[in-house]
DNA sequence: ATTAGTTTTGGTCAAGGTGACCATAACTAA
DNA sequence: TTAGTTATGGTCACCTTGACCAAAACTAAT
């Protein structure tokens, strides 16, 4: 943008190279609990650095797409899937993030709907892991998951986000499920119905959920908008 | 210089170019009602695109510096400022953000105190204006004074971010004033004062600001943390 | 010296939200 | 029919918030 004046020594090295990388959320049953806990899908490295380790799907910026399409393709083109909500998480510029060269990433971070999730390719180079049981990462991105976690679990609390990891269709019990799973606490649930039921984000459907062993819990559906950020400018 | 004689396919064979770019908010006076008010200094473009027009300050990343230490080095270079604060806002990398190239501009926000602030260069191609009363600004530049300006609302009214528009020592009074510049709306003192001292960001110190005609207010200095950015790991 | 004018500071009160908890409803499985 | 389970509605004490009142402590003017 800024015509540069910088000197001969700066031009002459190589522009910092500019990456785009996704942290995908999905739930999926505990192996354990069967609660739902959070997922997110991981690609091995096949080359150096880091050869041989788990790293965030990511790769560089095509010139012909923005910041946002970018990580929705990338996302596509590792996992197969399509994310019902993304959206920026931060650029990490560091300077010695990669050993090899300067990197600039700038990270988005996503959340699939668990009908998605459960078709997601999954092949030896790429795999799920518990959100809280990841070993050690390529790069930064111990540090990069651990941020896009605490800002999922503010937006949670803040915002209505907990119905993209859901189905059109959900209980508020299974609302309360995201909830306990993402925050790692338990909620009283009649509690926390008074205050989902006071937001103006859901409504009720006519539908019960049939087939526990139990009273069937009525169905209700997200009628929420999206945040505003500066990407997603299709607000009221 | 490559970026005004590259043809199409150049073009796209060039990589975005990585700039930096600040939204610097201060208090000043408004010169009708006295009161602080929000002001940014913009910088007159003196090329084109966008030739004479004010834009946010801004610059190349040099490869030696972090994408913040790029962001404080321009904020020094352009303004003769020191922040007080400075967090990354966004990286903007719509695809016609400028008419020439493709920009992927990285921009961060930062507030200065007001005895900085009063000692800041201005000049022909320097200039202060009130946050409020922009005109047509270079670029996407008036999309993003609006996006920091959401975020200073949001950082004011959950975080602990006004006392960085303010000196070391300062009254409640004072604090309240900046929640009304930045919020637009009048406080209840009693109110606000109630809210202020359930916090633990302030202190109370023996000092009283004499001079006004009216109860001498007492002086109260911050003891709160910034925020937990992933730049800034400097926490608890 | 007294009074008026100003902001600071502490207080009350009602309204609304929150967490802890209880009780009933409505289903399944035995 | 009964036990087991979750769904759903309700109460209650506690806290926070906004509206408002009143006294305190200074300056400026009479």
């Amino acid at each position: 943008m800024y015509s540069s004046s910088a000197n001969v020594s700066e031009r002459q090295a190589a522009p910092p190279s500019l990456a785009i990388s996704t942290v995908i959320f999905a739930l999926r049953p505990s192996e354990s609990s069967g609660r739902p806990t959070l997922w997110l899908p991981l690609v091995r490295r096949i080359r150096e650095p880091y050869k041989g380790l788990w790293a965030l799907p990511g790769g560089p910026l095509s010139h012909t797409e923005s910041l946002q399409d970018a990580a929705a393709r990338n996302l596509g083109e590792t996992t197969g899937l399509a994310p019902s909500y993304l959206e920026q998480l931060y650029a990490f510029g560091g300077l010695h993030r990669s050993p090899t060269q300067r990197v600039v990433s700038i990270v988005y971070w996503a959340l699939v709907q668990p009908t998605e999730a459960a078709l997601a390719d999954e092949s030896e180079n790429v795999r799920w892991f518990r959100a809280d049981r990841l070993g050690d990462l390529a790069f930064d991105h111990n540090a990069i998951v651990d941020y896009a976690l605490w800002r999922l679990r503010n937006k949670l609390a803040y915002g209505s986000v907990a119905y993209h990891l859901l189905g059109e269709y959900f209980t508020l019990a299974q609302v309360r499920e995201v909830y306990e799973a993402v925050l790692d606490r338990q909620l009283d649930p009649a509690n926390f119905r008074r205050q989902l039921k006071s937001t103006p984000d859901i409504e009720e459907t006519g539908e019960y959920l049939q087939g526990g062993k139990h009273r069937p819990p009525r169905l209700y559906r997200f009628t929420g908008r999206p945040g505003l950020d500066p990407d997603n400018r299709s607000t009221p």
